[in-house]
RNA sequence: UGGGGAGUCGCCAAGUGGUAAGGCAUCGGAUUUUGAUUCCGACAUUCGCAGGUUCGAUCCCUGCCUCCCCAGCCA
C-alpha cells in the first residue's frame, strides 16, 4: 500500500511539506514558494528516516481558504519510525487514513464506498483526491463513491472496539467469545442464529439519521427464528420436588411429548413419569396472588404431557423453605388417552421425573449492561455493567436431553431458548447457554 | 463560531405534490396441554415549529427551533 499511494503523490498539483510547528493556518505559504523538485527530494529523506518524527509533514495543497477544515491543505503523509510488518524499518512514513482510504477503494474498484455518518465532511477530500488521480491517468472514472448512513445502535450494547476490548482486558467478561459479548464468536456461543440476524437486519432498515434500535426488536427476530426451528424440551431450571401421594412407589411409566406442537410430523419423544417429579419452584405457592392458576394447596393442574393432579399441601425445612409439594393425580386424566380431557385446569406446570432426570450446568445470560445507552449518565459504560447479567445454575434435564449436540438449539418450554454450548458440552454432559427468553406476559400482570 | 448532517407513533422506518406502509413495543379479544406460538382488532386528522406557494404540502419555498458530527501529523 505504502509503495502504491507513493507514486500518485507526484502528481498533485503541487504538494507541499512544511515544518512540523506549523499547523494548517500557517503553513501553506512558505511551502508554495518552494519547487517540486525539492519538495520530492524533502519527500524522499523523510522516507528514509531522515527527520525524526513530527519534523515535516506532506500536505496537500487544495484550498486554504476552505470553510471545510479537510480541504485546508491536509496532511496526507507523516513520518513515524514505526516498525512495519511488510517493510520493516525501511519506510519512515505512513499515509494518513482519509488519504489512503479513496486510493484503496480505487484500486480495488469500490462502487459505493459505505461508511458512518462522521466522515460526512471528509467526502470532499475523498472526491478532490480521486479526481486529481483521475486526471493525472492513475484511474479511471467513474470513480468510487464515499456514501454515508448511520452506524448501528443498539441499546443495552455497546459495539466500539475500544470498549470491547476493555471488557476483555479487565475482564469484565470471559473472553471474546463470552455469550454476552456482540461479537461473532459471542453471539455464536449465545445461540443467535444467523437467520435472526438477517432478518433484524431487514427490520431495522438503512438510514442517514442516527438513533438507538430497541433491543427487544433484536430478541423478537432471534425469538421468531428459534420458535420455527428450535425443538421443544422440559428442563426444571429451580427444582423443587413434587410428590405424588396416591402413585405407587417405584413405579414408572412413558408419557409422550410432540417435538413441536406446530409441527407434529417431528414426532415425540417419551418421557418417563413417576412418584418423585421436580418441578420449578415458582410454579407453586401457598398464598397465590389474583390470577395465579399454578400449584398451590386446594388447586389442580395438568403436569404437561401426563397426568392432571391436585395440589394437598407442602413440606417445610426448620427456616421455613419449601422442601417439597405434595398432591394426588387423577388416574384417568393421563394426556393422549380417552379421559385426558375429562377434568378442565387452566393451569399447565412442567415436570421432570427425579428418578431419570440429568442434572446439567446452565447458563442465564441477560443483557449486559442495565442501562439503555451504557455510560449515558455517568460518562463510564462500566459502570452500568449488569451485575446479573449471568447466573450459573443446576438445573435438571429431561433424559433426552442429555445427549444434545454442541450447537444444538432447544426451546425449554415455557422458559426460554437454549443452545448447547460448543465449548464445555461433552459427549453425555451437555451445558446449555439461555439465547433468550420467552416473552412472559405473567410476569407484567404481576406487577 | 465556522463547516457538515438529521428531524414522520414510545423505538426503528416507508412514503417525497393527491390526502400517513411495515416491524418492535403497547392495549383489547379468540384459539391453545408452553401465562409461548398463532389469529383477529386497537394504536399519527398528522409528518420539529411558523409562515408562504398550490385546488391540494410530510413532500416545494422562506424563516426559526432541536439534536448529532468535524475543527488530530486518529480512524
Amino acid at each position: 500500500m505504502l509503495a502504491a499511494a507513493a507514486a500518485p503523490t507526484r502528481t498533485i498539483a503541487a504538494p507541499v511539506s512544511c515544518r512540523s510547528a506549523g499547523r494548517r493556518e500557517d503553513g501553506g505559504g512558505s511551502a508554495t514558494a518552494r519547487m517540486p523538485r525539492a519538495i520530492l527530494d524533502l519527500f524522499r529523506k523523510m522516507r528514509a528516516g531522515e527527520f525524526p518524527d513530527g519534523a515535516h509533514v506532506l500536505r496537500a495543497k487544495i484550498d486554504m481558504a476552505s470553510p471545510n477544515i479537510n480541504l485546508r491543505d491536509p496532511a496526507i503523509y507523516r513520518i513515524k519510525h514505526a516498525t512495519h510488518h511488510n517493510t520493516g524499518d525501511k519506510w519512515c512514513i505512513y499515509p494518513m487514513y482519509t488519504y489512503a482510504h479513496p486510493i484503496e477503494d480505487a484500486i480495488e474498484h469500490i462502487t459505493h464506498s459505505i461508511c458512518t455518518l462522521e466522515f460526512e465532511d471528509q467526502r470532499p477530500f475523498y472526491d478532490w483526491l480521486l479526481d486529481k488521480l483521475a486526471d493525472g491517468g492513475f484511474f479511471t472514472r467513474p470513480l468510487p463513491q464515499q456514501i454515508e448512513f448511520a452506524r448501528l445502535n443498539l441499546t443495552y450494547v455497546v459495539l466500539s472496539k475500544r470498549k470491547l476490548i476493555q471488557l476483555v482486558d479487565e475482564k469484565h467478561v470471559a473472553g471474546w467469545d463470552d455469550p454476552r459479548m456482540p461479537t461473532l464468536v459471542g453471539a455464536r456461543r449465545r445461540g443467535y442464529t444467523p437467520e435472526g440476524f438477517r432478518r433484524f437486519t431487514d427490520q431495522i432498515g438503512v438510514s442517514k439519521s442516527d438513533g438507538w434500535i430497541d433491543y427487544s426488536v433484536f430478541e423478537a427476530c432471534q425469538r421468531d427464528v428459534l420458535n420455527d426451528t428450535a425443538p421443544r424440551r422440559i428442563a426444571v431450571l429451580d427444582p423443587v420436588k413434587l410428590i405424588i401421594d396416591n402413585y405407587p412407589e417405584g413405579q414408572s411409566e412413558d408419557c409422550f411429548a410432540p417435538n413441536h406442537p406446530q409441527q407434529p410430523e417431528l414426532g415425540k419423544r417419551v418421557i418417563p413419569f413417576s412418584r418423585e417429579l421436580w418441578i420449578e419452584r415458582e410454579d407453586f405457592t401457598e398464598t397465590p396472588p389474583k390470577g395465579y392458576f399454578r400449584l398451590f394447596p386446594g388447586n389442580a393442574v395438568r403436569l404437561r404431557y401426563g397426568y392432571v393432579v391436585q395440589c394437598t399441601g407442602c413440606d417445610r425445612d426448620a427456616a421455613g423453605r419449601i422442601t417439597a409439594v405434595h398432591c394426588e393425580y387423577l388416574p384417568d386424566t393421563k394426556s393422549g388417552t380417552p379421559g385426558a380431557d375429562s377434568v378442565k385446569v387452566k393451569g399447565n406446570i412442567h415436570w421432570v421425573s427425579a428418578a431419570h432426570a440429568h442434572e446439567a450446568g446452565v447458563r442465564l445470560y441477560d443483557r449486559l449492561f442495565r442501562t439503555a445507552q451504557p455510560g449515558q449518565e455517568s460518562g463510564n459504560f462500566l459502570d452500568d455493567l449488569n451485575a446479573e447479567s449471568v447466573k450459573v445454575i443446576r438445573a435438571q434435564l429431561e433424559p433426552a436431553l442429555k445427549d444434545a449436540a454442541p450447537e444444538a438449539s432447544f426451546q425449554f418450554e415455557r422458559h426460554g431458548y437454549f443452545v448447547a454450548d460448543h465449548v464445555d458440552t461433552k459427549p453425555g454432559a451437555p451445558v446449555f447457554n439461555r439465547t433468550v427468553t420467552l416473552k412472559d406476559s405473567w410476569v407484567k400482570t404481576e406487577k
